[in-house]
RNA sequence: GGCUCCAUGGUCAAGCGGUUAAGACAUCGCCCUUUCACGGCGGUAACACGGGUUCGAUUCCCGUUGGAGUCACCA
């Protein structure tokens, strides 16, 4: 039987890393084995409910290419594939129900004040209760009257006091729990929708996954699962626990850390290839050294057996060299066609924006570094003389001046304001002085820059300035300099 | 705090009883160069600790320490 993989976000907001990372995951484990992929929306809690989250799963699934074989708008044959949907259906209850005929659940009439009284202690600011299954005790005909009553209930668990509970992870093998350890937790809530808990393995069951593949925040509930699986007598599916992904601190990411989300990402101005290629290596490596690798190339080499199992640290330096090397990579047109909004953001003069881009490829990790590579050909930086001193370059204030000045007649003469001519004529001046390129090259790039440093040499500078603006601008500089 | 998991450089990581312990990012140096970047070359840097098992442990077992996760009518 083919592998079948299933996506199960909860509507809550944006894309958290730590769920793409699991879509993708689900994604690649399926594809690898040619098997499916499945969208399920867990929209249980109406509380958490937001308005346009599902909008976001839908749009980032698509754009990130990890595309479901099956989901809400794509019936399988398993739908419906929204859990609010399914609990329409009746699904959830006649489960519950089952299992209390079983003896493995229970009514529970406990309200939030009994609840409340409960034995529990305050640790790091969470309050533990244990459920101390009073309403277990409670006879048929108490149930029966309480029902008729109408008084809420909620459905428990009736988990074992005696004995361990085993479980087994792909990843992280064999884990045994003592039955006294498991809470008695709720499967259906008092509004009649069912917990994550209970419709989760519910769903997955009746929805014939066969790989639950899911964060590692439910490694220590997995083996409730698993008893809920045993106390319905269906086959428990192949569990893989995905490492943590962390912040700097090690922690577990939040939205406070800034790039938590897909949606944060893509307004750092990352490449969606280039976030998918990188969470693919957070907790997974391949055989061979490669780091690069497209969506199709990451379904052929992904093997779930070499998924690590220490938490990794989401290390934004490394992400940000990742996306340069896509847009390196990146052919001149396309490059040009993502780059321009961020060009003409930073630039209003009439410039060759092309050529700018083809400077700026190679010297930038996103697109947000263009307006500061780039926001000097717009206006004249106020700079410091002291620009003109470069060790390297045996150039000082003096002989700055004295390149300028010498430079200027020849460049007010100089018709053809390309780069190449520019610098033939430069190169010759250069030869007649007998010094070196840079000896000349660094106080002209400084005065039409006002920069120490450049995505492009003086003379490109420039053709893309024109004859007007670069003299103007070395005017200034020799001015500066006389002054100095 | 209970329970569970994890433990190779600053970070991602390879390794699966015998290796000079890969590679990548970052960092440092050199080369290239019309500044910077790109590119090329090279350097610094790791098996948490203590016991076992074994002829031999980074690798297997136990403990210690450290870190993380989890303990909701949230998922």
């Amino acid at each position: 039987m083919k592998i079948r993989t299933r996506y199960a976000p909860s509507p809550t907001g944006k894309m958290h890393v730590g769920n793409l990372r699991s879509a993708l995951y689900e994604f690649l484990i399926a594809k690898h084995d040619g098997g499916s992929f499945m969208l399920r929306i867990e929209d249980t809690d109406q509380e958490r409910f937001v308005e346009g989250a599902t909008e976001i799963i839908y749009r980032t699934m698509e754009k990130t290419g990890l595309i479901h074989d099956e989901g809400p708008d794509k019936d399988g044959g398993y739908g419906p594939y929204v859990q609010s949907e399914r609990m329409q259906t009746g699904i959830y209850m006649k489960y519950a129900k089952e299992l209390i005929d079983k003896g493995e659940a229970y009514y529970c009439f406990c309200d939030k004040e009994r609840l409340a009284t409960l034995k529990s202690e305050v640790v790091e600011g969470k309050e533990i209760t244990i459920y101390d299954k009073h309403c277990l005790g409670l006879s048929k005909e108490e149930i029966r009257a309480n029902l008729d009553a109408g008084k809420p209930f909620v459905i428990r668990q009736n988990n074992p006091t005696e004995g361990t509970t085993t479980f087994h992870d792909e990843l992280y093998g064999a884990i045994t729990v003592q039955n006294s350890e498991l809470d008695d937790m709720i499967l259906i809530k008092s509004d009649g929708y069912p917990t994550y808990n209970f419709a989760n393995v519910v769903d997955d069951h009746t929805m014939n996954i066969t790989h639950v593949v899911r964060g590692n925040e439910y490694l220590s509930s997995s083996p409730k699962y698993v008893r809920l699986y045993d106390a319905f007598g269906w086959e428990v599916p192949v569990y893989v626990h995905l490492p943590l992904i962390t912040d700097e601190n090690h922690k577990k990411l939040s939205k406070r850390s800034g790039h938590s989300s897909f949606e944060d990402l893509l307004e750092q101005g990352f490449l969606t290839e280039a976030i998918v290629n990188y969470i693919a290596l957070l907790g997974w490596s391949p055989e061979d050294n490669n780091e690069i690798f497209s969506l199709q190339e990451l379904i052929e080499k992904f093997d779930y057996k070499r998924i690590s199992k220490s938490p990794a640290v989401f290390d934004m330096v490394k992400l940000r060299w990742m996306n340069g090397e896509y847009l390196k990579a990146m052919d001149d047109d396309k490059f040009f066609e993502m780059a321009e909004s961020y060009l003409k953001a930073a630039l209003t003069k009439d410039f060759d924006l092309k050529k700018i881009a083809g400077m700026v490829k190679t010297r930038i990790e996103t697109f947000n570094d263009i307006a500061a590579q780039v926001d000097f050909f717009e206006a004249l930086p106020e700079y410091d003389v002291e620009m003109y001193t470069h060790k390297k370059m045996k150039t000082n204030s003096e002989t700055s001046l004295e390149v300028l000045t010498e430079v200027l007649p020849l460049l007010e003469a100089q018709e053809d304001y390309s780069n190449d001519a520019l610098y033939a004529t430069l190169v010759k001046y250069v030869e007649e002085k007998g010094c070196k390129n840079g000896y000349v090259m660094w106080p002209i790039r400084t005065a039409v820059s006002g920069k120490q440093m450049t995505p492009a040499g003086a003379t490109e500078i420039m053709e893309i300035l024109g004859k007007d603006e670069s003299l103007a601008r070395i005017r200034k500089g020799i001015e500066l300099l006389q002054n100095a």
